[in-house]
DNA sequence: CCACTAACCTGTAGGC
DNA sequence: TGCCTACAGGTTAGTG
């Protein structure tokens, strides 16, 4: 699912909610994810408040009091959102709802102007996870990671600096998160459509011989940056089960130029190509015959 | 170092 | 309806 345009509606989605509140209860119903849990995990939450919801590539970082740090990464599947509390009767005791099939943690929050709520995560494939550290220059995560597309260290230069000495296709580089951190499979084919380049061509053939970019380059750096600018004005793109925290789903699917496009027509104006679809390392790639190159 | 494949896990869509 | 296969937004270990 959720690639950096949805990991950033997830982020703002939270934030309000979240910063502010302090952590009164952490149930896990499994003791893994892709990974498992850190040790302590439960325990090392509870009682502390988040301070701040910060987003690095496809990462959801939670600042808390105390000097943590939590990490979470939504893999495929991976969604939060958040439940009332039902009260059952006479009592004063909250009672959460009952888990769905493929809640996997619940965070019991206590927002100081909005009473308590529960935040669910919810992941069916599990290729989700969840850290914890005293500085995020800990993880082994975020180390490596290239710039953040919509920072000023994302640019042609850059760019042209690691294309250089590849022979790499322009798909399976830009899918590469020590490149420029952030895309997936669908946000690189559109950015590449943007820039009428085909993700077959070779990384090469966008740098001049002295290593400098080539006008080629400079538009696939204006194609990502604009695509993952309006996917996140959008809400991000709900393909199956993307929502935003507030349940609803993100609508930029709608502006999708060729990512599962297959069969029908290019969207470049004036030209009169139908997209195709083609493997490359395992995934499916969308490009248009005519107007890509 | 580079590139590709399989693997992790579950759900769903499509063909027969 | 059921069974089977292919495929899905991500990442990484293993192989050549």
């Amino acid at each position: 699912m959720p690639e950096l345009p949805e990991v950033e509606t997830v982020r703002a989605g939270l934030a309000p909610l979240l910063q502010g509140a302090r952590i009164d209860g952490v149930r896990l119903n499994r003791a893994d994810l892709r990974f498992p849990f850190p040790p302590e995990f439960a325990r090392e939450l509870t009682g502390r408040t988040i301070l701040s919801v910060h987003r690095r590539a496809k990462y959801l970082l939670f600042e808390l009091s105390g000097g943590r740090v939590w990490l979470s990464h939504l893999g495929m599947t991976g969604s939060y959102r958040f439940e009332e509390f039902s009260f059952k009767g006479p009592s004063r005791y909250y009672e959460p709802t009952l888990a769905r099939q493929h809640d996997h943690a619940r965070f019991t929050l206590l927002h100081p102007d909005r009473g308590p709520l529960n935040l669910i995560y919810a992941d069916p494939r599990r290729f989700g996870f969840m850290a914890l550290y005293r500085d995020p220059s800990e993880s082994p995560f975020l180390a490596g990671l290239g710039p953040e597309p919509l920072a000023n260290d994302f640019n042609a230069e850059a760019l042209a600096h690691k294309f250089a000495h590849r022979k790499a296709p322009l798909k399976a580089a830009l899918l590469d998160q020590r490149v420029v951190a952030g895309l997936g499979n669908i946000y690189v084919c559109e950015a590449l459509w943007r820039a009428h380049l085909r993700p077959t061509r070779r990384t090469g053939t966008l740098v001049t011989a002295a290593g400098k970019p080539t006008p080629r380059l400079e538009d696939l750096v204006v194609g990502v940056r604009a695509v993952l600018l309006e996917a996140i004005e959008a809400g991000g793109s709900t393909l199956r089960d993307f929502r935003k925290a507030d349940g609803e789903p993100g609508y930029f699917q709608h502006d999708f130029a060729v990512y599962d496009r297959a069969g029908l027509a290019c969207r470049t104006p004036g030209c009169t190509g139908t997209i195709e679809r083609l493997v490359q390392s395992g995934r499916s790639s969308f490009f248009c015959p005519l107007c890509q190159h």
